[in-house]
This record gives C-alpha cells, sequence and structure tokens, in this order.
DNA sequence: GAAAAACAGTGACAATTGTTACATTACTTT
DNA sequence: AAAGTAATGTAACAATTGTCACTGTTTTTC
C-alpha cells in the first residue's frame, strides 16, 4: 500500500505515508454512490487515490448546483474544515466514476498538522485551491450570463476529463447549472452554429 | 496593548498574545481605503480589532460582487491562506468604518500554527466560517431570484450592523448584487407593499 | 439661496431565461 | 423489425431582469 500513496501524493513525507498506511483505511465505492449528504456529520478526512467524485451543493427543493470535481491525489476540503470541529457537511458528493478512498480519522487529521510539515501543506494548499475555485463559481454566476457560464463549464469539464469529447446529456448540464434543459439545448445550439461546438447524442464536442 | 487583543480575541492563549503583541504592527485606515486589491501579493495576515471591512469581489468591467463583512475579532481567510504561499489576492476589501488592523507577517503566520494550539484553531475556525459564508453566498445566486437575494443581502446586512434601520442607497445595493438600480428600486417598492419594509431616503426600515 | 449633485420613482420596451407542449431522432429491448 | 425509451429540437408564450428616458425630491456645494 506504500507505493501507491507515494505515487498519488508526491508531496507526503516517508512517514507520513508510512502513518497514512498504518491509520488509514480504504474504501471503494461504486458510480453513482453518495458518499456524503448535507446535514450529514464528518467522520473522516477524504483522499482520493482513484476514480472521480462530484461535489455540488443541494437546495431544499432537490435543485443541485455544481462546484468541483476530486480527483486522484486531492482531498476533500470540506471534509478536512469540518473534521476538526466535527461539524456537519454542508456539500453533497456523488461517485461520477467508481472509486478508492482513503479515510483518514477525525483525531489524526488534526494531529498530523502538529507532526508532519508535509500533511500540513497539504491541508493549507488544498484549501487555498478549493477557495479559488469556489471563487471562480461565484464569478462566474454572479457576472456572467447563461451562454457565458456554459461556455465556462463545458471548459472545465473538458479540463478534467481531459478530453474534447464530453459525454453528457443536455439534461445533465441544465441540473449542475441549475437551470431547464431547454435553455441549454438551446444555447449549445447557438454555440454550434458559431462553430464552438459540435453536438451529438450524449456527446458535445468542443472545437476551439 | 495587550489588553485589548485579549479582549478582542479571547480564544487567544496568553503566550500567543504576547507574541503578536510583539511581533506584529498596528495600521489604522480611514473609511473608502482599499486595503487589498485583486492581483495584489498578499504580504500580511490581517486580524481586525475595531472597525469594518467589506470584502468582495471584482471582474474585469468594473463590476462589484458583495462576500462579507470583516469586523472586529475576525480575520481574512484570503490572507491566511495566500499568506503560506505568497500568493494574489483573488478579492478586494474596502474599509467601510475606520478600522485598526494587526498586521502578521507572512513567515510568522505560518510559524506559529505549529506552537500556539490556539491560533491553529482561530486559523482553521477563520476558514470554516468563511468557507461556509461563501456557500451560502453561492445557494443564494444559484438557487434565487432577484427578489429573494435582496432580502437575504437586507438581513445579512441588518445582522452585521445590529440593527434595522439600513444606511444604504439603492445604487450601493445594485452594485453589491451585480444589478441594476432600477431593479432594486422596483423590488424595493414591492417588499414595501407587502409590508417587509419601510423606505426612506439612504434608510430602509426592516419590519420582520 | 441658486445651482449642482445625489437619490428615488416610474413607464416603456428589450433581452434573457423559464415553462409548456409536442415533434423528431437515435438508441435499446424484446 | 417493432415497440419502447431516452435524448434532442423547437415554437410559442410567460416571467424576470436589464436598459433607457425622463420626473421629482432632497441634500450639498458654492
Amino acid at each position: 500500500m506504500l507505493d501507491p500513496i507515494k505515487k498519488i501524493f508526491p508531496s507526503f513525507s516517508t512517514e507520513l505515508v508510512k502513518d497514512v498506511d498504518a491509520n488509514a483505511s480504504i474504501q471503494s465505492f461504486k458510480a453513482g454512490d453518495i458518499i456524503m449528504r448535507t446535514g450529514q456529520y464528518i467522520k473522516n478526512t477524504v483522499l482520493v487515490i482513484s476514480g472521480k467524485i462530484k461535489v455540488y451543493r443541494e437546495d431544499e427543493n432537490g435543485g443541485e448546483f455544481f462546484m468541483y470535481y476530486l480527483q486522484p491525489g486531492q482531498a476533500c476540503a470540506i471534509s478536512m474544515i469540518c473534521a476538526t470541529k466535527n461539524e456537519k457537511s454542508q456539500i453533497m458528493a456523488k461517485v461520477v466514476e467508481d472509486v478508492e478512498l482513503i479515510m483518514v480519522p477525525l483525531p489524526l487529521m488534526d494531529k498530523w498538522m502538529m507532526q508532519h510539515r508535509s500533511w500540513y501543506e497539504f491541508v493549507i494548499d488544498t484549501y487555498r485551491s478549493r477557495f479559488e475555485e469556489v471563487l471562480e463559481v461565484i464569478d462566474s454566476i454572479a457576472f456572467r450570463a447563461m451562454d457565458e457560464r456554459l461556455e465556462f463549464y463545458l471548459k472545465r469539464h473538458a479540463d478534467v476529463c481531459g478530453c474534447k469529447e464530453l459525454k453528457l446529456s443536455h439534461q445533465e448540464i441544465a441540473s449542475e447549472l441549475n437551470t431547464s434543459r431547454e435553455v441549454i439545448s438551446r444555447l449549445l445550439k447557438k454555440m454550434e452554429q458559431r462553430g464552438i461546438v459540435s453536438l451529438h447524442r450524449n456527446n458535445i464536442e468542443l472545437l476551439k
């Protein structure tokens, strides 16, 4: 187990890797599983070994709003923040591609901050990068209309999956941007006419 | 100087207070001063002794978007996050009421994390509460129409100033919600008709 | 105290987004 | 291959938000 941890979290010191290996448990989840719910207490800090997790916000009426993805080598900032105070989760986390996770029990997360410099830096860096990502999300909804938000959304997706072929239905996109399917279809058609995308069934190809 | 610090930051340990007193400088700013700009490098972590600071996001066209206020006993989470990596600020911070600030130099912020348990907890708690506040802001723009956002905004203001008389012009509100003055006037009139507010010049009275 | 500036109210209209309703196309299942 | 289902296209209309133009009022400035 030592080797893969070192590979996926290269910034971890050797002692930290040993500590992780000795104390943390590995759990697997299937695509579609929800591993964190709004209002649920958080008992572990979650590190991603493999797979992909979608982190989103949910409102009372079941509306979703996409925030970001968690990928191998990353950790859930919310689970770190809440861990120290035994707080409730403010977000939803759903498995998009089957994942393997390292679950670090709550008290260790705290203890390691003092013991392992590389853990401390990893945690702080996780906070920072998520905070910045969330600020960008705020920008996109505060300052931009739906057409620009859609472009922003598609580009983020392409960045994450590392390809230009997005396997998404219009309905999925609409849910994650909290609008309706018709609006997305309409805007995508316009984008196609401008030559920005090429539309196929369950597949949007980014041309630029 | 020791006494006021202890009073305003009651969670700080005696040793931490001494360290703050010995190493940090106090600076004053006047209402209207901008103490942090998008793109500017951050050299200090900022703790508020007195006064009020508005933290907001700015887009390329000068549009503003209000995020939260900083008040006595609070610290700027962004300045903490960026400090450890010597990153650029992603936000604007403007003085609303004359402030006195404790400026903690960048390297100390980091050092104290290991030395002072109470500093560590203060920093983590600052992250957590700001992150939560930002998530609520996302909710308000992602899930709600302008009328509800306006109500949310007015209530937050009332909470912060601790009174029901909000000294705000329609234009100010419009800027902070990134919409136009006419829209705010229109919605406020409707709220007045519903008996939620009472409107006067530069003064909105919350009735509920 | 007159002029200027800031603040607020309002009607008309444009643009964007949300909703309803139904048609069409492309895959899946049997 | 026929039927069923999911995905997409699209027109028409409603609701919300943005913009323009102009009015009147209060406060500030000179």
